[in-house]
DNA sequence: ACACGTTACGGCAACCGTAAGGATT
DNA sequence: AATCCTTACGGTTGCCGTAACGTGT
């Protein structure tokens, strides 16, 4: 079977490109990366690095194994961090963690003594590590429910149109609802849920508001919404610097009952003392928020 | 760093409930049972297993480390056998792999010295398990895209209306699209795509088709329909057989315009000479299907 | 007394680091 | 000649299986 300090020592390799390198950042001999390497290899029957003076390569076979690599080495660190009161794995979706996490993240670990790692990326990339035991903690924007986990909402955040300033809509207070009817918003990440909130909020009414271009994310609609290229709807807490210094407009909609729930998943199999479970509690302390299943 | 020998000793150990057993699975001494349990234990700094001279069972942090074990040994068997030309490890959906997969299974097994592995589950199961490097090939009926993998429509089946024998529509040769608005279908497995996809057909019709219950398989679906509990939608090669017998009528849409699109589902990097892309090639083969980004 | 897991022990093999050896630039 | 990976070698450690030892039923 596989050996999980070998595929490490791989990864090294495939980073540093050489095995020196490799050696250094593993704390180990040289020749004992040539070992692992070799190991590995032996094991898998084939090759996986092509040795050259001048810089290490995959080869073909080495590079449709490192993200099954990648992977190992992460689920296996995870697994053995599993019960390690002092270590807590989080992830957060790009929005999430960009805009709306960091208070509650720095008071966290000011508070604590846990050893934080971080993983902002995707909605969906967030929810593969989560799935792939390789993170312990997702806080997310959409998820959709799979046995094993569970979802809580632990904020709920307002959407609010932005426009340029030179916008016609740039003085108003309020926007009536049916005047997005039509328009074409400008898209973030995808995979965000802002579609299918789009589809519960305005119903039939949904079709008739474009998504005009997948930016990718929320830093790209700004830009673009700031370009003149269209406008866009996004949580509040994503332009508050740009609404104060009055780059964009950031207005809500008439009635502000546009909301996007942010959820806080955890495998359901925790020990009561865990740190995912520690941080749970935290994160919905103080920001009271029942029970809720994903859209 | 934890080592994959002892976490498959673990789960023999979990599975067996007792040392003796899981020695015998493993094919090792009892002794080095002990060992791999303890060598675990001690990694993970924490207790196991609670040995009992009438069978072992797992401590809660066991039971929580559980998940981890199974993944981590199924993924490093996968991860071993990813140049093994001879095994590929398929995953289908519950609906395809019983009903259309088959036939195209056994041909492909017939014709290659393959060893297949066959997992069949829900949509929702097979994607993650196809994210977690669980399965080569996922035959799907429903894929988010994601980057990393390659999704290709292999088939369009058509689905059809189910009535019991005993129906006011059980004489007719098909069904006008508008009839179903204002029905309540019988729903199969959640997230199968069947939602998405009357919507794209229907358009804002589909909120007046209600999903009555969601039964969990198409053979619930069946029996559910035969028993006068309600009409469905489903794939026709699911009712073919019971179509024959007169147990249930399946009937097409006026103008069969409804089908549904079959995903078969890989990651993209594999070599050439990859097993999986071989089982793709002979899939799409003889039914051909252009290259479709999912919906 | 029996069945089960643990401990003790001896031998073998794996593994690592040091040092020397090729190969490439 | 310098740099890099590989090979050779010795010492240590880890690991396994056999056998003897507690322990609970």
């Amino acid at each position: 079977m596989i050996n999980l300090e070998c595929v490490a020592t791989f990864l090294a390799v495939a980073n540093q490109g050489g095995f020196r390198e490799a050696a250094r950042q593993t704390g180990q001999s040289q020749p004992a990366v040539t070992q692992h390497i070799k190991r590995l290899e032996q094991s898998l029957k084939v090759a996986l690095i092509q040795r050259s003076n001048a810089g290490c390569t995959l080869t073909p076979e080495g590079t449709s194994f490192l993200p099954y690599a990648k992977h190992l080495v992460r689920a296996g660190a995870r697994a053995q961090a599993l019960f390690d009161k002092t270590v807590l794995s989080i992830g957060a979706s790009s929005n999430t963690g960009i805009y709306l996490l960091q208070p509650r993240l720095r008071a966290y670990r000011d508070r604590v003594a846990h050893k934080l790692q971080i993983a902002i990326g995707s909605n969906n990339r967030i929810a593969e590590q989560l799935q792939n035991f390789e993170i312990d903690v997702a806080i997310m924007e959409w998820w959709d429910p799979r046995p094993g986990f569970t979802a809580t909402v632990w904020h709920r955040e307002e959407l609010q149109v932005i426009v340029p300033p030179d916008h016609p809509w740039a003085g108003r207070t309020s926007i009536p609802r049916n005047w997005l009817c039509g328009q074409a918003l400008l898209g973030g990440e995808a995979g965000s849920g802002t579609g299918r909130l789009l589809q519960s909020y305005f119903g039939d009414d949904a079709r008739n508001i474009g998504i005009a271009m997948q930016l990718g994310s929320t830093e790209a609609v700004k830009h673009a919404v700031r370009a003149g290229l269209g406008i866009s709807l996004v949580m509040a807490a994503a332009v508050t610097d740009e609404n104060r210094d009055g780059s964009l407009r950031a207005i809500p909609l008439e009635g502000g009952a546009l909301h996007k729930d942010l959820y806080v998943i955890s495998r359901e199999d925790l020990l009561p003392d865990a740190p995912a479970r520690h941080f749970c509690e935290f994160l919905l302390q103080g920001e009271t928020a029942p029970l809720a299943p994903a859209p």
